[in-house]
DNA sequence: ATAAACTCATTTATCATACAAATAAAGATG
DNA sequence: CATCTTTATTTGTATGATAAATGAGTTTAT
């Protein structure tokens, strides 16, 4: 097991949070028992049944007498979580995983942006603005475009001043992350995806809602129609 | 401490849990440490730091030595657990929160109605088409409008085939309730609103996504719009 | 006087052990 | 054959002990 920096339970949950999300354990298989883990590990009682109460925390495994530690549908995956996502990353996410995402982003982005151009402070438009300043810099290699692009989403979900875009921030990085990975291509954005960018921050600050969902929209739907592409392709040469 | 069919452990969550919603510990507070809460709830120190292990997967809290037990930015909030939204639920939802919920619903319900009509299979018709039977038959008291109306939305969320979508059930059913509690009236959907849930059916059975899409998109704006004006008659009141 | 090093008290982290409770499966009983 | 009882397995709960982390206060060196 490596050593990081976290505690005894938190490793124990990172080492079966990432096996059940890579499929190691499946729906309905039965983990280890309390006292195998507990061996498996060379911890505590205490550690392991932590380690399992989080887990159930985050909706992944059910634990009862007798019928031990199983894994549940994943319906109850709280896929949402921070934790639970970074193990959909380390998993191999492949072009449906990918396309799940975008259908999601595409929902949330464009209304993110509706609601941005409604709602933003001053505060969230000079933070808009410096991420697009950083994605232009990055464009002169001067920052990390991926960085960057990441800063200017998740700052029109903080310009929606809606707690749930906010929460929503992990699923955006992750769902950017995995894109990033699909994408042969050294920069995270390109001159054209810059400018999108820009004119989605241009009708935010004009407050132009219905002008900043479509075109949220538009450059999401495209990009989907992109993997759906990928995704025909890839099914007519395995058929 | 209500004695409920759970251990004790998850018996300590949802008081912890239902305290930190309701703001009985608010961000940044320290919450007693492990020893006084062993002995305000008269339990183990097992028990007590499962339940805090629970509470910590959940992100309501972080638990540090010498620092104690602190409840942290609701940013890290796991919004979307079922646990969560329950305790929301229990505290004392305003106009303000019903609007959070009605502008993430938007959103979702436009594209899972999309993404219906594109991949729902013959079994997903099946589902939404009997959900609006018992919308039909609740009309007559012959079952509960606001179960079915539930089943309705839950089924369309299925249909979009995507487990994001499928994992927000949670999120949509307390919006639901949220929203019923705000709607003074006996039934939860009316006639009109039934029919407009017969014409996604529609659009969705034809294939037809951008259809489904707008349809979905306009009932939602229009019940966002209501609210928004009660807001405003509630704020011009107080001012 | 200031900053660095040290001490100390508090709180969580971990371990070990014991017994209780739930429950699925096997066996006994009618 | 069905039902009840027993039994073994696994998690649930309690207790006590020690380790490790860390914030705050104290001392020490410059």
């Amino acid at each position: 097991m490596e050593s990081s920096h976290r505690n005894l339970t938190q490793q124990v949950v990172h080492e079966l949070g990432k096996k059940i999300l890579n499929g190691s354990y499946k729906v309905g298989d039965r983990l280890p028992s309390e006292a195998d883990l507990c061996t498996q590990f060379n911890i505590s009682r205490t550690a392991t049944r932590e380690a399992v109460k989080m887990l159930t925390a985050k909706g992944l495994i059910s634990s009862r007498p007798r019928q031990g530690i199983t894994v549940v549908e994943s319906k109850h995956w709280n896929l949402f979580d921070v934790d639970v996502l970074e193990w959909v990353l380390l998993g191999k996410p492949d072009l449906y995983l990918l396309r799940y995402f975008l259908q999601l982003r595409l929902a949330l982005e464009a209304e993110a942006a509706y609601l941005a151009a409604l709602y933003a402070t001053e505060a969230d438009l000079k933070a808009i603005e410096s991420s697009l300043v950083r994605m232009k810099d990055a464009t002169n290699g001067m920052d990390d475009t991926h960085e960057a692009d990441i800063d200017f989403h998740h700052s029109v979900l903080s310009a929606s001043n809606n707690p749930f875009f906010i929460q929503l921030k992990n699923f955006i990085t992750t769902a950017l992350k995995v894109n990033l990975r699909f994408t042969n291509r050294m920069i995270a954005v390109t001159v054209e995806e810059y400018q999108a960018h820009c004119d989605i921050f241009e009708y935010i600050k004009n407050k132009n809602p219905q002008a900043a969902f479509d075109a949220a929209m538009i450059t999401q739907r495209a990009t989907l129609a992109i993997v759906n592409k990928q995704i025909e392709e890839q099914e007519s040469h395995t058929t």
